[in-house]
DNA sequence: AAAATATGGTTCAATAATTGAACCGGATTT
DNA sequence: AAATCCGGTTCAATTATTGAACCATATTTT
């Protein structure tokens, strides 16, 4: 049941780490017939979907993804703006931003946007799908996203990524109060060692979280000199994006971000 | 057959002048069942290529395809780096620019900056797919693109969108070889009227033109006092891409642009 | 250097999923 | 108030999908 779907799910195959793939490969991760995940590839490589590297037969994502994602940009804007008010932030705080939006219950990365000014920086992967409990992003949207999330997440696998990572559901729900108290949140290498995020929530219409924009330091550059400076150019930037994408924040939001006691 | 291929199709339905569609009408638009339609519907939504607007009801390009686009922007790299080339030229020449790629003989188009220097712009439609015979970028493809796309062109419906469009295949092989001689190529208004498109090849590793990159410019300022910045913008942008996408220029490949006499 | 195991791709009969006409309830138009 | 639109559902007939076995070729192992 489902064909259609069927050959799209082909697509979840590719990862950043896995772009390219053999028709025997994709098989065995799809656990389907070589002939009929040969048959789904031409499909979409008809459509363009798809991509075979005539030298080594493999197939990759192909340039339909780029008209399409240009189309959704023209019936869905802001994306475009989102892009250059992080450009601006980026620069203020001289650090790479990540914009991710939920969808469904879970938080995908949409935009990218890493810093020009620092050799030493956090280099973050577009597509990736990002673990509520272990992410700076992930405990905003805990804290101000939909009232269903947390029991929605904490009925699921509770991923540990390094030491840090909070797995216990008693001490996510105390850091996510802190999160609601501050309206912001962080992280301190709970996902990558060596990486500490800042986030702050996107708000839509009704006033909850739809999103997230996060600032990724090196672990070098997280100080407490620096943090003045970075938690002002999220307070600043989430408001601009809860605008931009047509949201308000709720009345007890704070207007400035202060660090935690 | 091609189960798959039918519910993609769908997507191309959906255009920057329609960018959302109902069942109805797009049962309609593709002469199919409605019930087959919503099927199709429903499987590119569970894969989050298709979106309903839960108050209208009807159904746009969902986030799906802006994963899909950072993944093949891994894959593919470059893109990313050519919008920031494409960022500078555009902020050197203060006029929009506009990247377009060949994929089996269709040119289409790719990445869109649009100038922030003036208040009379062209805004370019980033999905679109360009005519070879009405547009800058066009003309450059038909010159310096793979040998049978020319005849492969001509065998097909030339098509008028203006007075100024060229329909003859003779003027248009006439026009062609100028544009093999001066290393660039232009069109005054033969695509849409009052705007003027001045582009130049970007060749891939056998020094045959994979894309064009070109800038369009509102009629008031196509002036021949503003020709020289552009066609340098031009020079300089088009090396840039093709050396940013592992390409080389043919040997005999003019290093500077001149005007046409 | 021969055997074994990969790879991408093809064939074809059995099967399971796709299809479309008719239908439904509700909202707009006429 | 009748007619027409809409999004969505039902179900039997049919049509396209499926997967085991197979092929030719390239690479690895013995």
């Amino acid at each position: 049941m489902g064909t259609a779907l069927n050959a799209l799910r082909l697509l979840e195959y590719f990862s950043s780490s896995l772009p390219e793939i053999g028709l025997s490969q994709l098989a065995r991760l799809s656990g389907t017939n070589k002939a009929t995940v040969l048959r789904h590839l031409r499909a979409l490589e008809e459509f363009g979907l798809i991509e075979q590297n005539p030298m080594t037969k493999s197939y990759a994502i192909g340039p339909a993804s780029l008209r399409l994602a240009a189309l959704r940009e023209i019936a869905n804007p802001g994306l475009e703006s989102a892009r250059q008010k992080m450009q601006a932030a980026m620069l203020q705080s001289g650090e790479s931003l990540h914009l991710s939006m939920l969808e469904k219950d879970i938080l995908q990365s949409v935009l990218v946007v890493e810093t020009t000014q620092h050799s030493v920086r956090v280099s973050l992967d577009p597509t990736e799908i990002l673990p509520l409990n272990a992410t700076a992003s992930g405990l905003c949207m805990l804290g101000f996203g939909p009232d269903h999330l947390m029991d929605a997440f904490l009925s699921t696998e509770i991923m540990r990524f390094t030491e840090t990572t909070l797995t216990d559901p008693d001490r996510i729900r105390d850091r996510v109060g802190l999160v609601r108290q501050f309206g912001w949140s962080g992280s301190n290498g709970s996902y990558e060692d060596g990486v500490h995020g800042f986030a702050a929530p996107i708000f839509g219409i009704d006033r909850v979280a739809i999103g997230a924009i996060s600032i990724a330091v090196p672990a070098i550059r997280a100080t407490d000199a620096h943090l003045p400076l970075l938690l002002r150019t999220l307070s600043t930037i989430s408001d601009e994006l809860t605008q931009s994408f047509g949201g308000q924040r709720p009345e007890n939001f704070p207007t400035e971000f202060h660090p935690f006691p």
